[in-house]
DNA sequence: AAAAGGAACCTTTTT
DNA sequence: GGTTCCTTTT
């Protein structure tokens, strides 16, 4: 067997890489005293009561319930901030402590590879060594594991390959072109997505099949495809993402000795963001634990099935409120239907907060209760008030960036606040370009989190093809990948041509490109590179068949494939930094080998293919002077002393697809929430009156998660916009006042200007725009040029004189309301 | 077969 | 605005 998961704590793929590597910290949490025997690895209970009245030292009455809990399954609904980690790693160390477990009775679940490593951390700093002994891993982690041991009985190759959502895309692309689908009216990648949900809900091809209706044509072909998208990975010998988890569910649904095996050994399971499971997810975890599904079949028939085998203990934590991963399959219901899911279930809520503010936990309350159908939850703290939350509006993303950047300054110089501190969080990825522009101009280290990561990057995807395709010779799709990679004369035609070869000879294009001598229709040149390329992999599989390491393997193709040559003799700068990071896999794929000497390729290529992104987020120790520049989403789980919440506008954050759907519009909420509560001193909410979207400026109304949080908690550095201010409206008030914060956001910018008193002090200059004198009047249909959106037609006019307003339509660069007497508005 | 030009596409994304 | 994918050109 294998240690692999013993090793966690993944690769480091960012510059500092030893920054990741695995430490023996000293215990810095007081109750680690509590676990003084390391030399007990069965863990057949340490020392006795003393140490496990130790472990609720500090605890507060609601997490010291969780943590003693005993019997049934327990719900632990943790609030942001609630101490929910150590809620449930005191509760690990409790059960062994008390003697109720065994190290190798206990499975936790995280969803990413960052989680799982520290709870594993901080177990063995309360328990010490023998926390290798538990399973602590991510859903994929443990359904591989448990995959690889099983693969005999499911008659799978037990080095199957790992595709990730890219390449079950690029099969998808194949198989919608084998079935002559047209790509406008079935676009692969919507197939593609389907399946992922089609497999994460547990409906296999045929279930599909049995669904559609015959009218569909869409239904139809998406059932055809998904049909063939299954038999080309089965005959790659490969699993995408989403079938780690169904097939696992499929096994033990089917084998019940297997599951047996599973439930004897896992007596309690701990999944951890419970929120975000899905359907599939939930069904693992529904089996591991032995819990049938069906009530009528009862306790009853769970004995009668299981030999008496009583279900295992199941502690899930989690918060409905961040579920934000409803789009990637996660049902919000699993969390909110646990207690009729599990009828004897135990729920606990933990509502103290050690993070924040109460400022900030008010404003994240009040952003949060508005959401329907939620069980009431308030989150509370007696660490203070702190300061208020400080709202800034923007002309534009870069005066927002410019207003983040100087107030970064500042706090430096007032606070002591160190870049590190900071984080400014955005919805999409996107915007962080303009937020980056500033902060390399006036000189504020920063980093950002996410975006294309590592393995996605072209080259790096390719390598890593090669090393899938030496590993594993029918793979077909990461062979296609580097058939013609680099540039060896391989076309198209001659791609063709070795398909149709595997198919008439019913052999998998692997063994075809090794026989290409019999390939018909392949002209010389394209043979003597396809040979050439047989050549190339056979040598390439000798080497790691005997036993180099994969780092030795991944140069040597690198190298013989004259990969490496090419990007080197390129000019292009971007190739340079492709040499980087070819460099870093190499890296990483050293470090592999000191950690896990054993580990063979495949051994390797799992553990990459389970990290999509090692965290790059800064740690304590380095990275500390670094401004942290991240997605909402990715933000989940961490906390920095000063948090920037940018692009508060609605069409950005809430995002404009979501503006139209309740459901949607309640999950954008939940993200605001998330948002707001990673911030633990300050709090920063700003957005922008325009923001260039796709290169064309559009004009943006406040978001309406601003107007939910008290005026109160609220100190605005500035108020309203210049164009907001010269019209005489106000946005933000025009919103307040709106009961539910209005629907359909996507409407115009402002109801029609009442000229009232400019609001805030500051009336800062907008752009080139000065006052004219005479204001061009124009009536509906006239045609008029602006010096910035070009040709236009006058669609409305509202008022008139020297305030008078238009709507215009300038075709490509959209509709705009535009006050006539500053507008570089020219009739024709 | 490879390079060059043009159209289409854009959320979020733990594995 | 920037990328990727598809078509056209050489």
């Amino acid at each position: 067997m294998t240690s692999l998961f013993d090793n966690l704590p993944l690769p480091g793929l960012s510059a500092s890489a030893d920054a990741h590597l695995p430490r023996v910290m000293p215990p810095r949490d007081p109750d680690a005293q509590a676990s003084p025997d390391g030399r007990d690895a069965n863990g057949e209970n340490g020392p006795g009561s003393l140490a496990a009245e130790a472990l609720l030292d500090g605890l507060n009455p609601q997490q010291r319930a969780a943590v003693v809990h005993e019997g049934g399954q327990l719900l632990i609904i943790a609030g942001a901030g609630s101490g929910k980690t150590r809620v449930l790693t005191h509760r690990i160390a409790y059960l062994l402590a008390t003697g109720r477990a065994r190290t190798g009775e206990i499975l936790a679940i995280t969803f990413t590879n960052k989680a799982a490593a520290e709870m594993r951390e901080r177990v063995s700093e309360l328990v010490g060594p023998r926390a290798r002994n538990m399973w602590v891993s991510t859903f994929h982690s443990a359904c591989v594991r448990i995959l690889r041991r099983e693969a005999k009985t499911l008659g799978l190759r037990s080095n199957f390959s790992i595709y990730d959502a890219a390449d079950s895309q690029r099969l998808m692309l194949l198989v919608c072109r084998e079935l002559d689908l047209d790509p406008k009216r079935f676009p692969p990648k919507a197939f593609s997505n389907r399946v992922s949900d089609l497999k994460n809900e547990l409906v296999d091809p045929d279930d599909y099949a049995r669904t559609v209706g015959d009218s569909n044509p869409f239904e139809q072909n998406l059932a055809a495809a998904y049909r063939l998208y299954n038999e080309r990975l089965r005959q790659a010998h490969a699993l995408d993402f989403d079938d780690l988890i169904m097939t696992t569910v499929n096994l033990l649904q089917a084998f019940p000795a297997v599951a047996e095996h599973y439930r004897r050994r896992f007596r309690h399971i701990l999944v951890d963001e419970y929120q975000d499971t899905n359907q599939a997810q939930y069904m693992l975890v529904r089996e591991l634990a032995g819990v049938p599904l069906d009530p009528s079949e009862g306790a009853a028939g769970a004995e009668a099935n299981d030999n008496d085998l009583p279900t295992a203990e199941l502690t899930v934590v989690g918060d409905a409120d961040q579920s934000i991963y409803a789009f990637r399959g996660a049902t919000i219901r699993n969390i909110v239907e646990f207690e009729s899911d599990y009828p004897d279930a135990t729920t606990v809520l933990l509502e103290q907060n050690y993070r924040s503010t109460q400022t900030i936990l008010s404003a994240a309350n009040a952003v949060i209760s508005r959401n329907p159908d939620r069980r009431a939850k308030n989150l509370w703290t007696d660490s203070g008030s702190g300061p208020q939350i400080i709202g800034y509006v923007a002309d534009s993303e870069h005066e927002e960036a410019r207003f983040i950047a100087e107030e970064i300054d500042r706090l430096g110089d007032s606070d002591g606040v160190r870049p590190g501190d900071v984080a400014i969080f955005y919805r999409t990825n996107a915007q962080s370009r303009a937020l980056e522009e500033v902060l390399i101009r006036v000189g504020l280290p920063y980093k950002v989190v996410g975006g294309t990561r590592f393995y996605e990057r072209r080259e790096v995807k390719d390598a890593i093809a090669y090393l899938r395709a030496i590993a594993n010779p029918d793979d077909a799709i990461n062979l296609r990948r580097i058939l013609n990679v680099p540039k060896r004369g391989v076309g198209d035609r001659a791609e063709a041509m070795i398909t149709a070869h595997s198919e008439r000879e019913r052999i998998s294009f692997g063994a075809a490109i090794s026989d290409a001598e019999n390939v018909i229709g392949l002209a010389t040149r394209s043979l003597t590179a396809v040979r050439g390329f047989a050549t190339l992999m056979s040598g390439l599989r000798e080497l790691a068949a005997g036993g180099a390491s994969p780092a030795e393997v991944l140069d040597a193709a690198l190298d013989r494939s004259g990969y490496l040559a090419e990007l080197r003799a390129s000019d292009d700068p971007q190739d340079a930094s492709r040499v980087e990071n070819l460099a870093e896999l190499h890296a990483v794929a050293t470090e592999f080998s000191e950690s896990d000497p054993e580990g063979d390729l495949g051994d390797f290529l799992e553990r990459v293919a389970l990290v999509a992104d090692t965290d790059q987020i800064p740690d304590d120790d380095d990275d500390r002077g670094v401004v942290t520049l991240m997605t909402v989403h990715t933000a989940k789980g961490l906390e920095f002393p000063v948090v920037f919440v940018t692009g508060l506008e609605d069409g950005t954050f809430p995002h404009q697809r979501s503006l139209a759907d309740e459901t949607e519009l309640a999950e954008e909420r939940r993200l605001a929430y998330v948002a707001l509560t990673r911030a633990r001193q300050r709090l920063y909410l700003s957005r922008a009156a325009v923001r260039t979207a796709w290169g064309m400026p559009n004009e943006l109304p406040a978001s309406r998660f601003i107007a939910d949080i008290p005026e109160e908690l609220m100190d605005w550095k500035r108020r309203e916009s210049s164009m907001a201010a010269l019209r005489g409206g106000s946005f933000t008030g025009g919103y307040r006042n709106r009961g539910d914060g209005g629907r359909g956001g996507s409407r115009g910018p402002s109801a029609p200007p009442v000229r009232t008193t400019r609001a805030g002090a500051d009336t800062p200059s907008f752009g080139s725009a000065k006052p004219r004198a005479d204001a061009p009047s124009v009536d509906v249909g006239d045609r008029v040029t602006h010096d910035a959106y070009g040709m236009g037609r006058v669609i409305a006019v509202e008022s008139t004189g020297a305030n008078a307003v238009a709507k215009i339509d300038f075709g490509s660069s959209g509709t705009k309301r535009l006050l006539l007497r500053y507008s570089p508005v020219t009739k024709l």
